[in-house]
DNA sequence: AGCACGCCGACT
DNA sequence: GTCGGCGTGCTC
């Protein structure tokens, strides 16, 4: 009899294997989706292989063999190597295979969504301009008359407010059609510079070399190291294979898009979460029946079906929103190596701050390392740091120094831009009453609210949770409070009231809430701004020419996070904000405020020095027996109740008592947010298979024991959170 | 995760 | 007797 090997969806690690049904439909793939009885269910499955055994064979085995009710789809989803992936994703993530097909398929595709699509679209239409509009009505319908047209949802969930009324004043027309499989993308522009002695070097170092290999490429911003990999991916596309781009987030993709596409044209697609899921299943189809060279897109994009692969590229590749936060926890440059490998191509992980991780292997000569060390334009910009605490001692303002406010007015009065940033959104991020010292805390986290003054309301930014202002102190009824710490909004108040005729914009996480906002202000600023200030947002890829100073408010807070990494991220902040000064043809500067200025953070990125940072960090990782030298993964117990999660915490503890393979640190309470409690029990080793295989035991001793916490795995955890 | 099975106390 | 409370264990 005909046996089909199928992995069953659903959530338990401990069903993580193959059942076998018998089937008789001719049509049956590996790959594919079908109806099959489990237990007393009837569920989705999906088929990893098909077997035959005679009957004998079968009546010997110990349980019943039951059958195939429906097969779901016409061909395989997955092909063989992306259900390889798949399978060693649960491997090294510890999670169940069928949850890493998941999340590798857009949601139309996923197992369990049935398999009817969209076959209508409607799409909106540019169609006239008549009187009597309102200036947002025009606004939009200008915009409707640049791109011609768009998917009416997209139309209508964009210009919410205006959507309808100019549909019913015939300003933009509705049309329904066939829906037809579209590249998502923009219009291609033509552009070509001649490469740099530099550039031509790091070119010809990448091909150099046949097959598979990792390259780290290092170059500072501004170093045009875009172009060495786009006429890289260029060659590779010349001989009809497919290059995929990745970017760590859609902000960022609109510009490499843009790169792209002068260089690709029309055979170029985009492809991030942002997308509507029929534009992704769209994407998808196109990608695998191979229409689509090349792909531009965030982390999710890995997962494309693509057929021979001729360069993956991962842009600022350090950045830590490669890694997935819900399970399976993957790291997008793990599946990206792991894909180069299979199709024997290079994996390029560009930067100008390598993780710590990345460089280290090309530093070893695992891993190729091309270096790139010279601006095309301008060197980087030269930082001053001004020490805030002399500061403070002088009596100067804790926002803004008298170095910073000054150099501000001297741009300003040249005509140039200003960007400063303040990793710190809301007006401060404490109210504490006076009397009694107490912060006002989130009812629901273990953290103090935000004081957001344009909404005069308290914020939690962990959970979201917001109430006015008290009136009195919860626990002691006082009625006074001290405002401490600084946020952007108090960093915008306080410099309008220094620079009152300047036209000031505040860019962090409430301002860019709106769908579009995010564009809408930088195109304002780039239009009539003279301040841009945000947080850590603007401190990455912005390009203006005219910006010629950079002010960095508090540079060394993210220093005081406790984080094992919090020296790298303070350095990648700090370099990446430098890179935004300067890069036209105008000299550009920056001011870096803050404490702990003799930080070797602070010092190697005013004096712009990734060697010697990286240098000191790995002396210390060292030291402290952190990545690179080790594998660090997490265990994580959750419940409402505190005794309930520690008492999961402990029991996994125990058990991990006699292993040689790691040491093993904690139990220790995470804050509580939103409600839940969190503790969490640290592997530290060099085995890192070996920590993935314990976990995988501990999770099942964990189910068997009755655990009541929810048990949390994150292998090669970037943040101690 | 469901869902049946089974063992035990409460009640027409 | 029998109804139903929920702890236990299985699923090709």
């Amino acid at each position: 009899m005909r046996l089909a090997n199928i992995y069953i969806e659903h959530p338990t690690l401990s069903l993580d294997q193959c059942f076998s049904y018998r089937y008789t439909q001719e049509e049956l793939q590996p790959g594919m989706r079908v109806w099959v009885p489990f237990a007393h269910q009837r569920l989705v499955g999906f088929v990893d292989s098909l077997s035959e055994i005679s009957e004998e064979e079968a009546a010997r085995l110990p349980y019943q063999i039951r059958e195939v009710l429906e097969v779901i789809d016409h061909g395989p989803l997955l092909n063989e190597e992306l259900r390889a992936l798949g399978k060693w994703m649960a491997q090294m993530y510890v999670a169940s295979t069928i949850s890493c097909y998941q999340s590798m398929l857009p949601k139309l595709l996923k197992p369990k969504a049935g398999k009817a699509h969209a076959v209508m679209e409607e799409v909106a239409y540019f169609d006239h301009v008549i009187d009597g509009l309102t200036p947002r009505q025009r606004e939009v319908l200008s915009e409707m008359e640049q791109c011609g047209s768009m998917p009416a949802v997209q139309y209508r969930r964009q210009y919410k407010s205006v959507a309808r009324t100019l549909i019913e004043k015939g300003c933009v027309r509705i049309e329904r059609r066939e829906k037809q499989a579209t590249l998502v993308k923009g219009v291609a522009q033509t552009a070509s510079h001649t490469l740099t002695k530099e550039q031509q070097a790091a070119l010809s170092a990448l091909q150099q070399g046949e097959g598979h290999s990792v390259v780290v490429l290092h170059g500072v911003t501004g170093s045009g190291k875009s172009e060495v990999f786009l006429r890289y991916a260029d060659q590779q596309v010349q001989q009809g294979k497919q290059v995929l781009f990745l970017v760590p987030e859609i902000a960022l993709t609109p510009q490499m898009q843009r790169a792209v596409e002068a260089r690709f044209g029309d055979g170029a697609a985009i492809y991030h979460s942002h997308l509507s899921d029929q534009q992704k299943y769209e994407q998808y189809q196109l990608v695998a029946q191979g229409k689509v060279q090349v792909v531009v897109g965030t982390r999710s994009a890995i997962f494309l079906p693509f057929a021979r692969l001729g360069a993956i590229i991962l842009d600022e590749e350090h950045d830590t929103s490669y890694k997935q936060e819900n399970a399976p926890r993957y790291h997008c440059r793990d599946i990206a190596i792991w894909r180069g490998r299979h199709h024997g191509c290079k994996v390029i992980l560009a930067s100008a701050t390598p993780s710590l991780e990345s460089y280290a292997r090309a530093y070893k000569g695992v891993y190729q390392l091309i270096e790139m060390k010279s601006r095309i334009h301008q060197d980087l910009p030269p930082v001053e740091i001004v020490d805030m605490g002399a500061a403070l001692r002088r009596g100067e303002n804790a926002l803004l120094s008298e170095r910073l406010r000054e150099a501000i007015a001297e741009t300003l009065v040249r005509g140039e831009q200003v960007m400063l940033l303040l990793n710190r959104r809301g007006y401060t991020p404490v109210l504490r009453c006076i009397d009694c010292g107490e912060a006002l805390m989130c009812p629901h986290c273990d953290v103090a609210l935000s004081y957001h003054k344009e909404e005069q309301r308290m914020k939690c930014h962990i959970c979201g949770y917001s109430r006015p202002l008290p009136d009195t102190c919860p626990s002691c009824h006082g009625t006074q409070f001290r405002y401490l710490g600084i946020g952007t909004q108090r960093l915008e108040e306080y410099v309008r009231t220094c620079f009152p005729q300047a036209t000031i914009i505040r860019m962090d996480s409430d301002a860019t809430r709106r769908k579009g906002a995010h564009e809408q202000l930088l195109r304002q600023f780039s239009r009539e701004g003279d301040i841009l200030l945000g947080t850590q947002m603007i401190a990455k890829g912005l390009d203006y020419e005219n910006v010629t100073l950079v002010g960095i408010i508090n540079g060394d807070a993210s220093l005081k996070s406790g984080d094992y990494r919090s020296s790298e991220l303070t350095f990648d902040l700090l370099e990446q904000a430098c890179g935004r000064s300067g890069r036209g043809q105008k000299e550009g500067r920056v001011i870096l405020q803050a404490y702990d200025c003799e930080h070797y953070a602070v010092r190697c990125a005013a004096a712009h020095d990734y060697q010697r940072f990286f240098a000191a960090e790995m002396n210390y990782r060292h030291l402290a027996q952190y990545p690179p030298y080790t594998y660090l993964s997490a265990a994580f117990f959750v419940h409402r109740d505190a005794r309930v999660a520690l008492e999961g915490a402990n029991h996994a503890l125990a058990a991990l008592q006699k292993q040689q393979i790691c040491k093993v640190l904690g139990p220790i309470a995470l804050g509580r947010q939103k409600d839940v409690y969190r503790y969490r029990v640290i592997l530290k080793g060099k085995d890192r298979m070996g920590q993935a295989q314990l976990l995988r035991q501990m999770f099942e001793q964990h189910r068997r024991a009755k655990q009541r916490a929810r048990m949390e795995i994150d292998v090669d955890l970037l943040l101690l959170e």
